[in-house]
DNA sequence: AGTTTTACCGTAACCTCGTTACGTAACCTA
DNA sequence: TAGGTTACGTAACGAGGTTACGGTAAAACT
């Protein structure tokens, strides 16, 4: 049998954990393959080897993402009121963007021209804890209609507002941002509300 | 005096003109400078004498969209409703980016890693004609708040509906897709409604 | 008309990045 | 210790953004 194998699970790891750094540090201008290769400590072929081709990279990451922001979104205080719970949602969402931009823009924008996750499949966890607060908030008779209808216009409101803050289009200070933020997401959820 | 110049404000036009032909039908990887000379009849430094860089090719293609944008929102034909006239908008802002698809991905998501329009001085036009109608609903006492506030969330909802539907993220079929964009907008609108 | 000047133009190159062919070397076995 | 098998990284290729540079057309002057 021939040398030890180096391409292995640990540096697909490895790298993933990098190209993570890269993209937070460097914006995705700086995700290269070469740097990826580079801060794992592995060859160009490597990092190709573990991943296909840099569309497979991204599509690690964009999995990443969507499994931290799910963690993050999971490990949400648990509120005793469902309107409450879906406004935490919100809230949770819109801290994940903020305190990961670039990762958050690979993940909700396309800076890669490549990879198109048709199958949403990895935000679909994402969608079932939407929904599920929903449908809590519907079983309590606090909002009226079909979960999966309400919780789809409801994270395509929150995803957009937070996306908007977070490349400077909501505004100026901390506290119209703020202000409206919450006037879009408790104006919603006021329209969604049981008459 | 040498001879005549090429290179001039009608190389531009020619020029941004087939940009956003192979835009449309190449989509944003088929956008090279090489192909916008090409398309030109120019050759490449022409096109960057007159663009700068690619980011100036993108910048352009981004004002034209919001122009074509602006003038189709403005023939929208007026409604005797100001409610009616926020639905028309969202409609007319849907129809837009279906017909659009590359065009709009160029304007709203951000597909090439430089470029960022942070003075959002392209979109101003269109901001504007969704606050005006905004206020006039809140004039005719059909809605209560900010109309700048109201704005920004109504145009940030029906941005990210009508990005999800070009994206098949919507939802299957035609008639879903419809039921969810009118929700969205209609709830809205009734969250933000006067009591 | 011929020459000179001027600045405009496109060819061809450079660099980066995605991607991969291929020669080299490590490890096991006999 | 020789051979075979296979994993590895160097180096190259092609595409695309960008630009240096020399050729050349047109005006101006004699």
């Amino acid at each position: 049998m021939p040398r030890v194998k180096q391409r292995t699970e640990a540096l697909r790891e490895r790298a993933l954990t990098g190209a993570l750094a890269i993209l937070a540090t460097e914006g995705a201008a700086g995700l290269t393959t070469r740097a990826v290769a580079g801060r794992a400590g592995a060859s160009v072929p490597a990092v190709y080897e573990v991943f296909g081709d840099k569309a497979g990279i991204v599509r690690e990451i964009f999995f990443a993402g969507f499994r931290q922001l799910e963690d993050e979104l999971t490990a949400l205080p648990a509120a005793d009121d469902a309107l409450a719970g879906l406004r935490g949602l919100a809230e949770g969402f819109r801290q994940f963007v903020l305190r990961n931009p670039m990762l958050a823009e690979v993940m909700f924008a396309r800076p890669f021209a490549d990879f198109d996750p048709m199958p949403d499949e990895a935000g679909a966890k994402v969608r079932t804890i939407f929904t599920q607060h929903v449908r809590d908030a519907v079983d309590a008779r606090r909002l009226r209609g079909d979960p999966a209808d309400i919780a789809l216009v409801f994270r395509t409101l929150v995803e957009g507002l937070a996306m908007a803050e977070a490349t400077q289009r909501l505004g100026g200070s901390r506290q119209s941002v703020d202000r409206r933020f919450r006037l879009g997401v408790n104006t919603l959820l006021k329209g969604f509300a049981r008459a």
